[in-house]
Parts: C-alpha cells; structure tokens; sequence
RNA sequence: GGCCCCAUCGUCUAGUCAGGUCCAGGACGCCAGGUUUUCAUCCUGGUAACGCGGGUUCGAAUCCCGCUGGGGUCACCA
C-alpha cells in the first residue's frame, strides 16, 4: 500500500471547453479520492490557454458536473449553490488565481528565466513552414523533429527581431535534457532516451503559454504532490519533467491510468455522438433542419463533413426532434439520461481501479463515495485499457434505484429528474406522481425510463390502442372468453375502493378465490381494457393511476367496441 | 512509421510484485429452469478466459526473451 507521506495535494485541471467527460470524471473521482484518503487537499484549475476554444460557460457546466456527481473541491474556482451556501473552492493558500489565463505574468517571468539560462530561445518559423516541413518529413518517412533552425541565429540576431515586435513562439531547448526516466506509480519506470525530445514549444505566439509549461509552472507553485491522470498524457511527461529539471522543480508523483474505451475498443470520444446522429439523419433523408439551433445550411455542412461537430445543445435537440438515443459520453449526457450520479461515481472507479476486499474475502464492487475516500489507493489503479461496458452501468443504476431505495427515495430521484428534464411528464402526472412512481420503480433501468411504462395513464381514455393480439388472446379467446369476465369485472370496479392500491388489488385476488378464478384471468382482459396491451405494471397499481371513473369508462369502450367481433 | 504503454471469460476484473492451495474466483451479458396476474423484479443453475512460441524451474496465469495483437502519442490543443 503507498502510504501518503507529508500532505498530499491533488488537482484536476480540465481545459473548459465542454461538459465534463466521462474519462475526465474519472481523472478527477481519482484524484479527489487520493486527496480524501490521505488528508490532503484536491485543487480544481481551469486550464484556458487556448483562447479560442475555451468558454465562460463551459468552466461553469464543468463545475456544474463535478459538483453534481458529488466531488468537492477544496481550492480552486468558486461555485455556491443554493442548496450549499459554504460553496466550493477557494484560496486558502494563496496560490491562485485558478484560471491559467489570469496567471500570464507568472509564465513570462519563468519563460525569461529560462531564455536567460539559454534554455528556451524565441523561433520565428511559422505554423504554414512547419506543416510543410513535417509533411516534407512524412513524405520521405523521416521522424519529425524541429530542426533548430533559430539556433542558428546568433543571440543578438533574435532579440533584435523579438524587439522589432516580429511574431514568434518561444521554444524550450532540449539538447541537454539527457536520459529522463519517470517513476510511474502505476507503470514504473519509464525511460526516454536522450535525444527523444523535440524543442517544443513553451509559448506562443499569441504570448499564452503552452499546456506544458503552464501545467508544470502551476503543479509547483501550487504544491501539487501527486499528478494522476489518464494515460495519454505519458508521452507528454518527459517534457514536463524536462522543464522541471530546467527551472529547478520538484518533480511530483506521477500515476498514468488506463484509458476508457468505448465499445468499438477506441478512446471514448464527444465525436460519437455526432457520428451517431449524422448516420440518423442521412438515413431519414433530412434536407432541412428540423429543430431552430441548427440552421438549414449548418445542418447540411455537418452531415457531409464527418469531421464538424455540433455543440451539446444542438445534438440535443437533434435527437430529440428525431426520437434517437445518443451513446452517452460526458457526464451531462449520462445525467440527462437518468443515470445516479453516485452509481455513475461507483461504476467509473471500477474502470482501471480495483477496490479492497470485502471482510469475508469476498469481490467487492458496490460502494460509495465515503468508501472510496477511505479505500482508494492508487496501488490498486490498473495498467491496462478498459472499456466502458454501457450494460454493466445499466444493471448497476437498476440494481440501486430497484433494490437500495425505498418508494420515497426513488419517488424524490424520480422527482428532481422529472423537473429538470422532463417537466411535462412530471406536471401530468400531478398527485398521482408517488403512485407512479411505486408503479415503475421495479421496471426502470434510468429514471429517464420512467415514461414509457405509464404511457396508458398519460393519455385520454377514448385514445387507447388496442394491441390486436392482446385483444385476441385475452378478450376473444377462452371459454369464458375475456369479454365476458370484463362484464363481470365492472360491478366489482365499481364498487371497489381506489384509495389504496394494494388493498384494491387485494381485493380483486381475493374476487377471483372466491369465484374460483386463477388471477389471470382476471387480471389480463382488465389489462387490455384499461391500457390496451397486456403489459402493464401491477393491477392494482394500474387501476388506481387511471382511477376508477376512468377505468369504467375504458371497460365500457372496450365492450361496446369488441362485443360485436367477439359474437362474429 | 518513430517513441512509449498494455495483454486472464464477449465485457469489467480477482489472482501476477513474494511461482505450487487456480483443470483459474466474482460481476455484467447471454442461455436454461423456478416464483409470479402481464412485463419487470426476485431465486437457482449453466455458458465462457490465462494470445502464440521459446526458455528458467520438480512445478508458471504468475519470472525472462521473442513474436503477435491492441492502444497512446508524435500541434503555436489540452
């Protein structure tokens, strides 16, 4: 076990440039839990030196998705919320500000130190020269590497262009880095041969530093400890550990974790959705955009470039205007699906992460947020990719809205749920919402599943379809056939007690003993009456949604309107 | 292609560091039964894996090498 030595400060700095992805919640559940374990602190910075794809909005739906899935930030950008008036975040320390792009000053004055040092070096090549040098490269099959062309000026040459205010980037110089080697908490070591780094840039053009600077400027200044973070940044970590060797840094505990796949057994990605929509609409034809986000023009730009991606908005109203299930890859995504945010916590944890055993030696695989906080050990992080099983999660939210609630738990979930993304449904159901929600919870997987199974009890009683071949095996079929026990049924209805709807159903069973009746055959031409099909939840349940009124006037209907079949 | 990482059931994984108790355990899925007024829930059982080839060893899922396969990354994005 790696027992924290000293305190422990953690952070996740996600760039916000969307809603939080599912891969990047991992990072930052890990990264919360490691600081919660050890009694350190877990620090929240937005990366937003890349001015044109960074957003206000996004920072703050990030926030948003962090705090909804419960993980709470101890420095780091504010964010109060009504329901806690302490908030989030902070400086306690003084280490802020938490938004790289108010840090700039900080940057400039170690890039100078670096420059004074001959370790970095301003190169006036531009983006168009160096792409066409690297697809020189390509083409002959060599190795791309900047060829140092600016060293080539002598010192004086380059500040006097850089005082003549010619655009430039600066550059750190890696021709003395040497061998690097970094010690992987996850992996172990890990080596780079000397030689391996590229001058890679430090600060552009624009004068915003590059992630790899800032990332390694704010990690120290910030007394970060322990950097966990998803595999793909390990071929970056040399050149962080470069710059840190040159400004005289500590070097904090690195931990790479596998990458979460989706199902094809690639690198989960926003892009999913938009290939998954695009297909949608080529395949229904759509010459015009059905939903006012997106413009006729845009619609037709995007379903023929496979690389143009529409913003989370617009995706939503596109599925939504054409009935589609998008896979689900940010957090929001899965919250808007009806996903637990604490499941969703328990699920992505076991993605790369092995908890402890249970007492009894048993696997354990269910557990909580308090849990993780005392458990997680990043000794137990795997090293191997992992793809992210969307039944899995689906049976483990069924397994706790079904059998770790109670009626009024999952009747408040259902609630909260209901008011943020389905209002319409909640406001039809009105008082009768707590009878339905005992009615489905056995029966949803998501509470965005909740609609389907109450459709009977959200529509007209004239406006029931009748399945026909509900209707042939439960009414016409039999001897007596389901017509006649309906006609029957209708005096114990009307004389039966809805206000409660287990009593109700107890007394139709107990009708049916009495008559000598096995329950089905009470109970499924009842069905096919009151909702149209012979799947529906519980009788009694059933009964009381429609009401009583309601359930005689769906009898008489269905006799006056089947009688005449059922005699020819 | 260069560099780097990885490799147990279809999927997530336990076991690998300290080789024998593993003809490999759990979970999801799937299949078959059962309970039940339908669906769902629930219960029981089953299916299914150490990628291949060499070593080392009395003995290898576990250690070493090679191969194969998968992945990441090669930006003035993070």
């Amino acid at each position: 076990m790696s027992e924290p030595t000293d305190q422990v400060i953690t952070r996740f700095a996600p760039s916000p440039t969307g809603h939080l992805h599912i891969g990047g919640a991992r990072t930052a559940l890990f990264c919360w839990a490691w600081a919660r374990r050890s009694g350190g602190t877990f620090l929240l910075r937005m990366e937003d030196t890349d001015r044109a794809r960074s957003s206000e909005a996004s920072g703050r739906a990030i926030l948003a998705d962090l705090a909804w899935l419960g993980l709470a930030w101890d420095e780091g950008p504010t964010l109060t919320r009504s329901d806690d008036p302490t908030g989030l975040g902070g400086d306690p320390r003084g280490v802020g500000p938490f938004f790289q792009s108010q840090r700039l000053e900080t940057y400039n004055q170690h890039i100078d130190r670096l420059i004074e040092k001959g370790l970095a070096y301003p190169a006036f090549e531009t983006p168009e020269e160096l792409d066409a040098q690297r697809k020189a490269a390509l083409a002959e099959k060599r190795t791309y590497r900047y060829d140092r062309a600016a060293l080539e000026l002598s010192a004086e040459e380059r500040a006097a262009r850089v005082a003549a205010g010619e655009a430039h980037v600066v550059r750190f110089n890696a021709a003395n880095a040497g061998e690097i080697m970094i010690q992987d908490a996850v992996l172990g070591e890990v080596r780079i041969a000397d030689g391996e780094l590229e001058d890679f840039v430090i600060r552009k053009q624009d004068g915003f530093p590059t992630y790899h600077f800032s990332v390694v400027v704010d990690d120290e200044l910030m007394g970060v400890t322990h950097v966990l973070r998803g595999q793909e940044h390990l071929s970056n970590t040399p050149k962080h550990v470069a710059l840190q060797r040159a400004l005289g840094f500590r070097v904090p505990v690195y931990a790479h974790m596998p990458l979460i796949f989706n199902e094809k057994g690639a690198k989960m990605s926003k892009r999913e959705r938009d290939q998954s929509a695009r297909e949608a609409v080529r395949s229904a034809g759509l010459a015009s955009s059905p939903v006012s986000s997106i413009s006729d023009d845009e619609l037709k730009g995007w379903t023929d470039d496979k690389k143009r991606q529409l913003d989370h908005e617009q995706l939503e109203d596109l599925a939504g205007a054409l009935d589609l299930t998008l896979p689900e890859v940010s957090v929001d995504d899965f919250r808007r699906a009806g996903y637990l945010p604490e499941v969703i916590c328990n699920f992505i944890a076991l993605l790369g992460w092995t908890p402890s055993k249970n007492d009894d030696g048993s696997d354990r695989e269910v557990f909580d947020l308090e849990f993780l906080a005392s458990d997680f050990d990043i000794a137990r992080i795997g090293r191997s990719n992992a793809r992210f099983d969307r039944n899995k999660l689906m049976a483990f939210n069924a397994d706790v809205l079904q059998n770790r609630m109670n009626d009024a738990e999952f009747g408040a979930r259902w609630h909260a749920w209901c008011e943020e993304h389905d209002p319409e449904l909640g406001a039809a159901l009105g008082d009768r919402f707590d009878l339905a929600a005992r009615a489905i919870r056995p029966r949803v997987r998501t509470l965005a599943e909740g609609r389907a199974p109450l459709a009977f009890a959200l529509i007209s009683d004239d406006a029931i379809e009748y399945d026909e071949k509900a209707v042939k095996k439960f009414l016409l079929k039999g001897e007596p056939n389901g017509l006649a026990m309906l006609e029957r049924l209708r005096g114990v209805i009307e004389s039966a007690d809805f206000a409660d709807a287990e009593a109700l159903e107890a007394s139709l069973k107990a009708w049916a003993e009495e008559n000598e009746l096995g329950m089905g055959k009470v109970a499924q031409p009842l069905r096919v009456a009151l909702t149209g099909a012979g799947v529906s939840p519980g009788l009694g349940d059933t009964l009381a949604l429609v009401g009583k009124q309601s359930s005689l006037a769906r009898i008489d209907r269905c006799l006056s309107a089947r009688s005449a079949e059922a005699s020819g």
